[in-house]
DNA sequence: GCCAAGTTTAACCAAATGGTTAAACCATTG
DNA sequence: CAATGGTTTAACCATTTGGTTAAACTTGGC
């Protein structure tokens, strides 16, 4: 199935995302997502209804994306350091995929007229993480932190160099392949931070 | 001098950086910035041409708080691990005061349509960090890990969670007070994550 | 008091933008 | 083949938006 192939709708929703994630919701136009999609800009609206409601189907499903479930990892019979270090590579290397995710998101829940978004974050493996981190504690196998200070962290260190990446290049004068092989680097590099910080 | 002493310039540049960096500048309208201003909209065109001109005012600004220059540290006769310590203090410090600041910065840059601004960017102290960084590791008194990954993590590890925060208080449901303590306690947490992760 | 310069305002304008409509097109089915 | 229902388009509309203009207002110097 050529990429000439998809469904009206489907091209839409390829559009919308690609112009949502690049521009914003609020720097994006209806006839920008209609051309990317090589369609007139009266169908948009044929099957979606309103540019509020084409965006909530890209939210809904990047969101998805972005709070990943990972529910496995807490199954399997290795170290809590261990577990998240597998957490960590998946999550990188989900990012490297989608380097533009992390801003979409932040920008919609910072938004003052999408407040109602916040409602709909699949937070679970957050909670999740900090949860057995306090269990990890009560056993005394790692450091006596705060639980969510390491979920931040642990975010934070993921997600920051994707977010501030034209930043990086200009402060290091690196290129876009100098930092991919950052940030393939990097996921050992976060492997050793958390061994470190979690180690009593 | 009351609020209501300030010049208009002055009036209109304090209710336009409220406008952009809330609402961001596709979001923004000259409108609201007047009303913030409490002034006509025909001013901010006599004082800005244009809303570029006014943004870039405001950018320029912003930036230079974004990226402090903490020279001083440097030259302090402490521990290289309590050179970062201060500067992480004093950075968080500096983002619970202006908490809308990270991703301001950061949308500017990511924007397709103000890639001139990246060259603006004041990045001094990154750099001075990874050089520091840098020949410490030479002198063997810290962990071998790239320098620029160590400059990203820190950064990464204060500007996030105020990037995040609609996402940190939904998680954990919180409330501003709470989030206001969970900084001012993530002070000491980073400053102890530093210490771990230097020691050779 | 009055002139000149800077300041502020109301009214206005053209372009952009989200959205609508009615007609044309096309594929399926009786 | 023609009727039907879904799909696509060009043209159109109302509102918003950044920006302009010309007149009114204020202030300082003579």
């Amino acid at each position: 199935m050529s990429e000439l192939d998809l469904t009206t709708e489907e091209k839409i929703l390829k559009a919308a995302e690609t112009i949502f994630l690049r521009d914003g919701y609020d720097g994006s136009r209806m006839q920008d997502i209609a051309n990317e999609a090589g369609i007139n800009k009266a169908l948009l609206h044929y099957y979606f209804r309103s540019k509020d409601k084409l965006f909530e189907h890209v939210f809904d499903k990047k969101i998805g994306i972005f709070f990943p479930k990972a529910d496995g990892v807490f199954d399997l019979d290795i170290d809590f350091a261990d577990k998240i270090g597998l957490i960590i590579e998946g999550y990188i290397n989900l990012l490297r995929e989608n380097p533009y995710l992390p801003l979409f998101v932040l920008n919609t829940v910072n938004n003052p007229e999408k407040s109602d978004f916040i409602k709909k974050l699949p937070v679970g493996l957050m909670q999740k993480i900090a949860l057995n981190y306090f269990v990890e504690l009560q056993k005394g196998k790692v450091r006596s932190i705060n639980p969510m200070q390491f979920v931040i962290s642990i975010m934070g260190m993921c997600a920051f160099p994707f977010l501030a990446r034209p930043i990086l290049l200009s402060a290091f004068g690196a290129d876009k392949e100098a930092f991919d092989v950052l940030m393939k680097q990097r996921i050992e590099e976060l492997k050793l931070y958390v061994k470190l910080i979690l180690t009593p």
